[in-house]
DNA sequence: AGATGTCCCTGGAAGC
DNA sequence: TGCTTCCAGGGACATC
């Protein structure tokens, strides 16, 4: 499922290519997550200027509006020069004078959402609640201690949140907690200084190193010119209950928080 | 304001 | 073999 690296992958993927092309016309399928918010036909003829991303949204950047894409949990995308004609997954085809570039998602968790621009009541719905970057300056020790003090939760549904940092999900939230030694059922505001900080390096590190290798951590990712990750990512404890603990041996343990599995090591994650 | 539960959707796996 | 049930996930939203 894509998180943020697969995401910012994505992005790298096609962001040159469809720089500066015009829209020719918006296909929709089946009606995704959200709707879009405006009819497609206004945007015959606008421009694309840029691809950026806010979290796991990617913000095409129109000459006038934006379009906001979330890949949901199953989305890809695919940009080229012509692509075969849509299957039953494939719900968005925006065409261009560069390029089709088309959602396949067959979990519909994906959106494409019309905005005027990023002060629009509509985009800031999504984005304002968002916390900072992981990968930006922004992203300090100490705004993330100061953050988690603030919290009662247990620290995995906080990093799940999003509204401290972006970007985290349920993969990369579960393997940065095995990597700084502290358990997803910790409470947030119980964290020492020294323990937070040690968590703080293990996102950067964890999403660092998924974005270095392609954000392969998605079993059947791939990005908009179709490139698969050639390593994928070897999970420390995501998924592996029962299993042996990559470095004590202990068997791998599944709790479920908010309906969501997160996993850990009870060796190496004591509390 | 923060915490918690619910919902959206469908392919694949597990259970009967 | 063929059915049914369950589960995965991001994140907005409603409710406490």
């Amino acid at each position: 499922m894509p998180e943020l690296p697969e995401v910012e992958v994505t992005r790298r993927s096609f962001a040159d290519a469809i720089a500066g092309a015009t829209i020719l016309q918006l296909r929709l399928g089946k009606p995704l997550r959200w709707p879009l918010g405006c009819d497609a036909g206004i945007l015959t003829g606008r421009q694309v200027l840029s691809i950026g991303r806010r979290g796991k949204y990617l913000l095409i950047q129109l000459d006038q509006g934006c379009l906001l894409l979330h890949l949901g949990m199953s989305g890809s995308l695919r940009f080229a020069p012509s692509l075969d004609p849509p299957g039953v997954h494939d719900h968005i085809d925006l065409h261009t004078t560069q390029g089709v570039l088309r959602l396949h998602d067959p979990r519909r968790f994906g959106a494409l959402v019309y905005a005027n621009d990023l002060s629009d009541p509509v985009a800031r719905r999504l984005l304002d609640r968002l916390g900072v970057e992981p990968m930006s300056p922004d992203f300090t020790p100490d705004m993330f201690c100061k953050g988690l003090s603030k919290r009662h939760a247990a620290i995995k549904q906080v990093l799940l949140a999003g509204d401290l940092v972006v970007g985290v999900g349920n993969i990369y939230a579960s393997e940065a907690l095995f990597q700084a030694g502290i358990r997803p059922s910790a409470r947030a505001d119980s964290l020492s200084r020294a323990r937070a900080r040690r968590l703080h390096a293990a996102i950067v590190q964890v999403l660092q190193r998924a974005l270095d290798i392609g954000g392969s951590s998605l079993r059947d990712f791939s990005s908009a010119t179709g490139q698969t990750g050639h390593f994928q990512l070897e999970t420390a404890v995501y998924g592996r209950q029962g299993q042996a603990c990559r470095v004590c041996a202990s068997p791998v343990r599944m709790i479920r928080q908010g309906q969501r599995s997160s996993f850990f090591c009870p060796s190496c994650q004591p509390r």
